[in-house]
DNA sequence: CGGCTTTGACCTGCGC
DNA sequence: GCGCAGGTCAAAGCCG
């Protein structure tokens, strides 16, 4: 069964009410923004008066907090449903997981059981390491691959999502490390090669890379770091790649923060984030909504000059 | 010429 | 033991 062609839970949000035209209103009132430190926050208000930018302001907050609300909704709603489908599921085959397995054959790659015990991992303060549960635990629902239990690789591995053209078809990220290329291979689960890196930067670095398209999101490169680098990064202030992820990494932690309460449950957790990562996919590419972000954010901004 | 990429062959682990 | 699939090796070619 193919679980992500089923259920199709594109979000139709309806943000019509928040009045789009509020980028567009800006001009008006032109704004240089700065965000750098020295900053030059140079603000000049024409034709407007405080009092209606306050409210407008006021309608912008509560437009945001109308989505978030909205955003959670769905999810619980969303999370019932699965909930009573998963409870059909069992009752039809009874001893099997709710989930398919598509093969046994092959034992869980490293990267594929980064083991998160408790949810946490080696580096678990990092942003990949939940971008990286996140993506198995989505990976797991829509390839219906059972919930993986194993205990977690020995060896450091962490995984950092880059933007890439889908285009591009070299399978080359910049994270700041010098990496020589041994190889490359087609995967089964993966119609877009999966290339195999060493650290060259280091003669002894252990340190190995594997960069793949994301199956699911081809303007994606996954690459999966397997050690430690025993040396320092090429600039010291970068660190280490494989504990860092890079700058290119994206979160969204306005949803995130939304469903924190509701992740609190191992097994609907689960189920939530990979809401989340839908629901965040689905709204970016809503230009809607990414207007509306933006106008929250410049909202923000002002505000925060203010005081 | 040295370093890197490409790519087919080989190795290894796993399930049946 | 066999077949499959992922991972690695290494020769050949390319490029600065």
């Amino acid at each position: 069964m193919d679980c992500s062609s089923s259920l199709d839970i594109s979000l139709n949000l309806n943000i019509n009410a928040f009045d789009r035209s509020f980028p567009a209103k800006l001009p008006e009132e032109e704004v240089k923004v700065s965000t750098s430190a020295g900053v030059e926050r140079k603000w000049l208000v024409k034709d407007k008066s405080a009092s209606e930018l306050r409210e407008e302001l006021n309608r912008v907050y509560s437009e945001n907090k109308k989505i978030k609300e909205t955003l959670e909704t769905v999810c619980e709603k969303y999370y019932a449903l699965h909930h009573h489908l998963e409870k059909l599921q069992s009752r039809k085959s009874p001893g099997i997981d709710h989930i398919e397995q598509p093969t046994k054959k092959r034992k869980q790659d490293p990267e594929d059981f980064l083991g998160f015990p408790n949810g946490k991992t080696e580096n678990s303060s990092s942003n990949q390491d939940h971008h990286h549960q996140q993506y198995e635990q989505k990976n797991q629902l829509l390839s219906c691959k059972r919930p993986i239990t194993d205990s977690f690789n020995k060896a450091k591995v962490s995984t950092v999502y880059f933007p890439a053209d889908s285009s591009d078809t070299s399978l080359t990220v910049k994270d700041g490390f010098q990496w020589r290329k041994y190889g490359q291979k087609v995967t089964r689960d993966n119609p877009s090669p999966r290339a195999y890196f060493r650290c060259s930067f280091a003669p002894s670095c252990p340190v190995k890379k594997k960069v793949q398209r994301s199956a699911e999101d081809p303007s994606i490169l996954v690459a999966t770091y397997e050690g430690t680098h025993n040396h320092l990064g090429p600039n010291a202030s970068e660190g280490d790649a494989t504990s860092q992820g890079g700058s290119s990494t994206v979160t969204l932690d306005m949803v995130h923060s939304g469903q924190r309460l509701a992740l609190e449950k191992n097994e609907r957790g689960t189920m939530q984030e990979v809401l989340v990562q839908q629901m965040a996919s689905s709204l970016t590419n809503d230009s809607n909504f990414t207007a509306a972000l933006a106008a929250a954010i410049t909202g923000r901004l002002m505000e925060q000059s203010r005081t």
